[in-house]
DNA sequence: CGTGATCCTGACCATTTGGTCAAACAATTT
DNA sequence: AAATTGTTTGACCAAATGGTCAGGATCACG
């Protein structure tokens, strides 16, 4: 049985027991290390069952990415063109690090699947993806023309701001094996290190020189 | 058979086609989505050949991982306290990114074995690699105190050069995706956002106010 | 309560996968 | 060229894996 849209409590409760398990396994596994078992496990459902509400594990997959990627890019769209340059862009950086805190397993599900290749997200990649992130550019763009931001390539811009919050997540294990195990401030510090660094690097003329 | 040093130099010659084989299928597909059939393949030799020189899938991923972190580290090694602050954390962004360039491969075997947790290199972090980490967050800091750099945080900071170079190996498939696709200057690009950004951030008091 | 729809499971299946092994084959040494 | 050592392979195996299915359990509702 393939339902698009749940259609009772249980259903949508299962389903959701699914997705959630399917994260966690996939996010820490890949997609081809992840096994339906795994998954089964982790919804604390019998395989058969879960075989029950999606038609395979593909299913599963491209059904957590695609419903993912939408939540994952609603930072930038939160940029307002008509804000102050340097602050919009430095809270902007601020939300992506809070979804590293918040959705770190969504976040190594990408990275997973990137990593990879990407090989079953690519179009979303080259549409909605690509036409968000060339919109953004251009009101970078028009910042920066109007003097109210330091010169930057706004493409790179942006990949910089994915690399340096989403790295906090997808490489946690190495983040917590170089600091000292018991500092569980770090996410606090990188919130002071990135505010502190593009604001050096996106305010034009540079800051405060002392 | 399980031979340390290659004797012969079929052995030498086979060895270096599993690991190179390996290299490209493990840094594609990680550690559990890789087969020996495909590395194998890669090689070109047969499955009970590869495992006449590699005792397992697990030993053949080892040796990848052990042999690649000492190359990947080198850049970080060549970091001299006695140059300039800024022009030596300058040069490290640039061989970081060199290796992002040549070495595109072992980058996402890294990338992949970290975001799944580090399972198998977790003890080689916390060792060597925290050890030299700690070392040069040192040189920073002293740089840092002597007011020859901006304030920065020598752990984020080194943080920050790994993501926003790496993510050109790592996130190739989302770069390549968005950027247009005819373009493959991308990288020389990245460079000279790297150096301008990395300038304005680190050089104490901002540079050349406008 | 009865009945149709939904939900769940044990048993099963075909394929893939990591790994073994005896025997054939090739190189090197004596 | 015989003996020794090193290399390669086809055939094979047990376990894991994605997926199926018939039938039983449970639920919703008239």
């Amino acid at each position: 049985m393939n339902v698009e849209r749940p259609r009772t409590r249980i259903q949508k409760k299962n389903r959701e027991a699914i997705l959630d398990g399917a994260l966690g396994v996939f996010s820490t596994e890949g997609f081809r290390g992840a096994t339906l078992d795994q998954i089964a496990d982790a919804a604390g459902l019998s395989k058969p069952n879960v075989l029950y509400y999606f038609a395979s594990k593909e299913e599963i997959y491209t059904q957590l990415l695609s419903t993912l990627l939408d939540t994952w890019l609603d930072p930038m769209r939160e940029i307002d063109a008509s804000g102050d340059p340097v602050e919009e862009l430095l809270s902007y950086v601020m939300r992506k690090l809070q979804m590293s805190r918040e959705f770190p397993r969504e976040s190594r599900l990408f990275a997973n699947e990137i990593v990879q290749g990407a090989p079953r997200i690519l179009d979303q990649i080259k549409g909605p993806l690509r036409d968000l992130v060339d919109e953004t550019a251009g009101i970078i763009r028009a910042w920066e023309r109007a003097g109210r931001l330091a010169p930057v390539d706004p493409h790179h811009l942006i990949f910089s701001i994915w690399a340096t919050t989403q790295h906090y997540a997808d490489f946690d294990a190495q983040v917590r094996g170089i600091l000292a195990p018991e500092d569980s401030e770090h996410l606090d510090q990188a919130a002071a290190f990135l505010s502190d660094f593009y604001r050096r690097a996106l305010t034009p003329g540079g800051v405060n020189p002392i």
